[in-house]
DNA sequence: CGACCAATTGATCATACTCAACATCGGTGG
DNA sequence: CCACCGATGTTGAGTATGATCAATTGGTCG
């Protein structure tokens, strides 16, 4: 009798089940490189072959809006490359940007049928498209991924009292001090600890995160700069003395 | 053939069964003043004679802590009357308040085995305590209960958004009308709308909850009391021009 | 009634904002 | 390829909002 290997996939392997379904593997979700980061990680190796169906791989441009605060949530997105900035406008134009999102995260998970915020992509975005709809009802069958979805939930929330503190008790210096570590951190656990940190956003987006004016920012970086904490370079800023940035902006 | 009454609980109705199991019905799940506010309105009433043996009912002295940030979270609770403040701490003792709970509120469900933040008592809280590790494999076996905790994360999460609007882009001025009013949406969620607003916390916590100090939320309480918006009473506000308010106060 | 803590008000100060000038970057077309 | 233009970023001067420091009033509870 000849031996049969047994697989959670039907047929030998993966790529050979594949092989009869699309025709690009490198856009299939189990090749996507956001896979690990994202919620998706949750998904068992059968439901991929079913997410493939309904997602949709959208590019969008830097500076284009995805959607706007109080319309109809009609998608839901995991991010495989680029930048988001999520943001609400108050009627006289002031803007608080809540959160930058990139590789992994996922976008757009608010249970009410309306999004709580606005997204515009900071550079060029390339994301994981899916109706939310669909989704709702793939994930109503599926519990580990709802119980996912609700630890990235409870993720947020954490980050997000994080930043209140931020916003409500702590100084300019610290603010920009505290941003910078938090990218560092995000960096790392990416994979990628480089000492040159991307700055893929305008001053104007730094201040309206961290509840400054465009000026103050300036100025706390060349401050930083001339103490040689750090070098400003083009769409970043390269970490000299980490310590050092580290007694500013200590949590 | 004598007919039968077919029901969700045994026997002929919710009393009599109740009879059989605890003596003060009063305390029950079943007749709690908070559950159809809280996330227990999700429940089956035959899960509720499940909850009702795993809860416990508590008071909390005012001013007393209920639990520390980083402390291994042991219990989730309901709240069932008063005020609670939930804060984080800076080395340095600044402190935030990332939020005021009370009647009906869900207070410990942070998926990862720590506290996120610090609550302590305001006013005197009454509230239902239910061991965390045996709340987590009740709500595993209880999808709809996980969902609706999911619903209640994000409407939080929009919650925190909105206070990051408010720490980060508004004045002195507008933080306290829009807290204000705020509070008084909330009254009317539950529905006593009455004109004077309760203040159980003290101008410290509204001061840390706005990021404001002390001085300033009484100048701008003060302010808003000689222009006729509102007039000062012992523990709370009446609002005698809220149209004004919300001009001031405006989201 | 008096002691203590919270709340209020005043005076002064400092941080971050506003307004303004100038520099630099990136893209476009001559 | 370089000159030009608009957008973005940087720096400076002066100001205002809210913080700090200090004194006083009011409320609560033994």
């Amino acid at each position: 009798m000849v031996q049969v290997r047994v697989a959670a996939y039907p047929v030998n392997g993966i790529d050979e089940f594949l092989a009869g379904t699309r025709s690009d593997p490198a856009s299939h979700c189990v090749n996507c490189s956001a896979r690990h980061l994202s919620v998706c990680s949750a998904l068992k190796p059968e439901d991929l072959l079913y997410t493939h169906q309904l997602s949709e791989t959208v590019r969008i441009p830097a500076g284009e809006t995805v959607f706007i605060a109080g319309e109809p949530a009609r998608s839901v997105y995991t991010i495989k490359s680029g930048t988001l900035r999520l943001y609400r406008i108050l009627p006289d134009g002031r803007r608080q940007i809540v959160g930058f999102i990139g590789a992994g995260d996922f976008l757009g998970l608010a249970l009410a049928g309306r999004y709580s915020y606005s997204a515009d992509a900071v550079d060029e975005v390339c994301a994981c498209r899916i109706d939310r709809g669909l989704y709702m009802s793939f994930m109503s069958k599926r519990p580990h991924l709802l119980r996912r979805l609700h630890e990235v939930a409870n993720q947020e929330l954490i980050l997000a009292h994080d930043h209140m503190v931020l916003l409500g008790r702590r100084s300019a210096e610290e603010k920009v001090a505290a941003f910078l570590l938090s990218l560092r951190e995000r960096m790392r656990r990416l994979g990628t600890s480089m000492v040159t940190l991307a700055l893929p956003m305008s001053r104007a987006d730094l201040a309206d995160y961290l509840g400054l004016t465009i000026e103050t920012v300036c100025r706390v970086v060349s401050k930083l700069a001339r103490q040689k904490i750090l070098l400003v370079v083009p769409h970043g800023v390269r970490l000299l003395d980490p310590r050092r940035l580290e007694e500013i902006g200590a949590s």
